[in-house]
DNA sequence: ATAAATCTGATTGTTTTAGTCAAGTATTTT
DNA sequence: AAAATACTTGACTAAAACAATCAGATTTAT
C-alpha cells in the first residue's frame, strides 16, 4: 500500500460523493470535477479502481452518475487507498527481496515492519463516515489491537542495488 | 517529510554505524556499502545530507570514516529521514496550495494532517539505539502527546490540477 | 435520434528518485 | 615527500512512478 496523492484524490473523491449524493441522485464525475478541482479524465481512471474495488456502483447513461457500494461509516481511508493502488504491482517474488538479502532480515527489518503496520491501523480505523463528520477528533483515535493486522504499508518504491 | 527508500538506506546506514563502530574507530562508507548492500557513490551522497544534518561526523584520510555525531538514544528515525530528504524544497508558498483552494481548507484536511502527525509521532518516538535492541517492541511504544507535534509528514508529491 | 453519462485502452509528459562519474581535498602511513 | 586512504563536491544520467490526457466505445434517458 503506497501513499500516493492518487489516494488523496480518491479519498476526496469519495468524501464528495458522500456529502452531495443527495435523495437517491448518483453524483457525476463532471459534479465531483468541479467540486474538488480535479480534472474528469483522471477522475474517470480512478473511478475504473474504485469500482473494481467494490467502493462505488455506477449508473450509466444520462441522469447517471456513481453511488457508494456501502455505507459511508464500512468504507475505511485504508480501503480508498488500497483500490486506487491496485492495478499493477502483482509481480511474482513480491516480497522476496525487501530490503533483507539472502533470507535473513536486515537490521531495520521490524523497524519498517512496525511502521507499516502503524500507518495502517490509523487508515483503518477512520471511515469516510468520519471524516465527513467534524466533530470526530481524528487525532485521539481508537485503534485496532496490532495483532489484527494484516496488510502493510511499504515506504519504497525501489529496490536497493548492490554495489 | 517524505517517506522513500531513501530515508531507508539513510536508517540502515546509521543503525550500521552504531552497530559496527567499535572502540572509537570511525567506520568507512566502504564498509557499510558491503554490509548494508548499498552503492559506495550513494553513500556518499546519502552522507552529504547527514552531516549537514548534524547526525554524524567525519574523520577524513586513512583511518578515518564516520562517527554518530551524538548518542544513538538521541538520534530519532524522524531525524534521519527528515536529513536525507532535506535538500530542496525550499520554495516559496509552499503551504499555500496543500490541496485546499483558494483559502478554504478541503473535507479532508484535517484527515491528512492526522495522518502526517500520527506517523511523525512514531518516528520520533522510535530512537537509533531501540532498533539495535532488539529486545524492544516497536509496535507499543508510548507515544508523546499530539500538541507536542510540530512537524508533519506530507502525503503528496504532486498538486492537483485544475480542471 | 440525440445527448448525457459512464467505460475502456492506450499513451503521453513530467517529476522524483536512485544511482553514477569525475575530480577534488585532507590526513595518515611509509 | 610520496602514496594511499578516505571523505567531499558538483554535475550528470537513467529509470521508475506518477499524474494526466486522449480518442473512442457503450449505455440509457428523454
Amino acid at each position: 500500500m503506497r501513499l500516493t496523492s492518487k489516494g488523496r484524490y480518491g479519498v476526496s473523491a469519495i468524501v464528495d460523493i458522500n456529502n452531495h449524493g443527495k435523495e437517491g441522485k448518483p453524483v457525476t464525475l463532471a459534479a465531483i470535477s468541479e467540486r474538488q478541482f480535479i480534472s474528469l479524465s483522471y477522475l474517470e481512471q480512478l473511478f475504473r479502481s474504485l469500482r473494481a474495488g467494490g467502493l462505488v456502483r455506477s449508473v450509466r447513461g444520462p441522469g447517471g452518475g456513481y453511488f457508494l457500494a456501502r455505507p459511508a461509516s464500512e468504507i475505511t481511508i485504508a480501503n480508498v487507498i488500497q483500490a486506487v493502488n491496485e492495478p499493477i504491482r502483482t509481480t511474482l517474488c513480491e516480497n522476496a527481496v525487501r530490503g533483507c538479502h539472502r533470507g535473513k532480515r536486515c537490521d531495520t527489518h521490524e523497524l519498517w515492519d512496525a511502521m507499516g503496520k502503524h500507518i495502517y491501523r490509523f487508515l483503518d480505523a477512520v471511515s469516510i463516515e468520519m471524516v465527513c463528520q467534524k466533530e470526530v477528533d481524528l487525532n485521539n483515535l481508537e485503534l485496532k489491537p496490532v495483532e489484527d493486522i494484516v496488510t502493510e504499508v511499504r515506504m519504497e518504491q525501489k529496490i536497493a542495488k548492490v554495489s
